[in-house]
DNA sequence: TTTTTATACCTAATTTAATTATGTATAAGG
DNA sequence: CCTTATACATAATTAAATTAGGTATAAAAA
């Protein structure tokens, strides 16, 4: 993860973020989109990763289908409907999260 | 720590930044600072706080003075050289790290 | 006046997310 | 043929934070 400490902690809130947006994702899939989008700076590892889907799925908050494509399997993770309500609290979190920060590292917008 | 796992990781930077701008604080402070900032929002723990105080101190970061107020004791701890360089590298992994969660969860801002 | 709250430090046991290091297996590319 | 990419997985270890204590003084409230 880039060698910094801050992204501990925000993987669940990636995974279900990106599964509320493109309906349902593999694992693979899911390292290579964040790949993409961050332009290669944020690195899922597989460590972290599988260990959280199958905690996520334990928990109710993710279903799973496995299907098999060109001979090889893949796991498909979709959003149960728990899931997708803790979602939308998980990136409420985020945007707080995000507005402490900065309040934090930008006194500008100290009230 | 309002009871998101995001804000793991993101303590040290707390503290090198509150240090770097305001020059010296002590561990309470700290958590009144932050408990101001962010509105009640983010409580820094002792537990938490104190131990990763001792280790930036161990690791060069900070240096600590003690002072006696009204009989009563305050470590206050001041960012090094060395911390005040590694500070300005936390900032801008932060930095890093807002952006690429926000591209992560508001993809209107996708590549 | 006694009790509670605020100030101010601390640590030890436990939890848990992530890293690191493996392992298996198929498909594609050089 | 060998390496890279795809695709899953786990086990041992690390490390940050939580939880739950502990000590002590000062101020405020009951």
């Amino acid at each position: 993860m880039k060698n910094s400490q801050l992204y501990k902690g925000s993987l669940n809130t990636i995974i279900m973020k990106l599964l509320e947006e493109n309906g349902k994702m593999y694992g693979y899939e899911i390292t290579q989109k964040v790949k993409g989008i961050t332009q290669g700076e944020l690195l899922i590892t597989e460590g972290a990763l599988y260990p959280a889907l199958h905690k996520l799925e334990a928990e109710g908050i993710l279903d799973v289908e496995i299907e098999k494509v060109d001979n090889r399997l893949r796991k498909y993770y979709k959003l149960t409907e728990k899931g997708t309500t803790e979602t939308i609290n998980r990136l409420s979190e985020l945007e707080d999260f995000i507005r402490n920060m900065q309040s934090l590292v930008n006194p500008k917008l100290e009230f």
